[in-house]
DNA sequence: TGACAATATGTAGGCACCTACACATATTGT
DNA sequence: ACAATATGTGTAGGTGCCTACATATTGTCA
């Protein structure tokens, strides 16, 4: 008996996500730049929407605030991003882009050009695979794997 | 400026795998089986083809010999698999399944099986988001994305 | 209004993978 | 035959995400 379970995309995901991301990170290297691809979504929120929260920032991107949280650390490190506590909620701390931020966007905005193109390139080329996993994505949040898996045991 | 780069792509897929770990994780958690997911392709592997080297199994299931290393030791600690040295060539391991890893296997091979109807429904679902993925795959494999990067930003 | 619940954030530790490097053993070419 | 090279495995440390737990502040309602 030969398994091809679930592990079967999810070992697909893994394995994709970290090529991905380990080729991401090289062309950012090799023009002298370090980038951590965790900063891209925050970076990216604050840019469009102006300053927000940690708890706001994990719910449009999806991550935990927990993530959010350390990456806001490590950019606050760099200075590219400052944090203020909210004046109306003293739990809530706001996070805006610094001047050093901007112009460090400014800097790598040409490999964000890029990779958003090859981003399109690839989404044709594969018949619409971003289609493919909001698809899954949708399909997991209505039912669980957990709770799918579950059902078929029983 | 709004960008929606690859990280579309990559997030996605990060987000997806870490889902699908943690709720398979739960699954066997909650059956009171202590199961890790990378053990699964080694696991498979030898079950279906015998004894295989840390090489061989690295290449099979297309992760670095390094990850195939660090499964080895857990699951030899666990006592579900033993290492060989091989007599013609003094630098192999033969991994191979112990007896009580035989019959690890067959505590969790419900699950397995249900986890492999789960994956074939979500496939359904999601308009055969395997494929896409290896298409996603050897797209990469033909024109990784760091050079495809390099050709839009010359 | 004051105890209890809800919310926002942070820390510690885990997971599955990776690269860079180190080491031992085999293979090759002259 | 033996130095140079290739191959198999292992360790150290990093990445981006996660849960479980801790802490501080705010909201609620008897």
């Amino acid at each position: 008996m030969i398994y091809n379970d679930d592990s079967a995309i999810g070992k697909r995901l893994r394995r994709l996500s970290h090529i991905i991301d380990y080729d991401a990170r090289r062309l950012y290297k090799e023009h002298g730049i370090h980038f951590e691809q965790r900063w891209f979504g925050v970076i990216n929120e604050l840019m469009s929407n102006g300053p927000m929260s940690v708890k706001e920032l994990s719910v449009s991107l999806k991550i935990t605030h927990v993530s959010v949280s350390e990456t806001r650390k490590s950019l606050e490190i760099k200075n590219y991003i400052q944090s203020t506590p909210d004046k109306d909620d003293a739990r809530r701390r706001l996070l805006s882009i610094t001047d050093e931020g901007q112009l460090f966007i400014k800097t790598i905005s040409p490999i964000w050009g890029a990779l958003e193109e090859v981003s399109k390139e690839l989404n044709e080329e594969t018949n619409n695979v971003v289609q493919g996993l909001d698809k899954l994505d949708a399909a997991l949040t209505k039912t669980s794997l957990y709770e799918r898996a579950l059902m078929k045991i029983r």
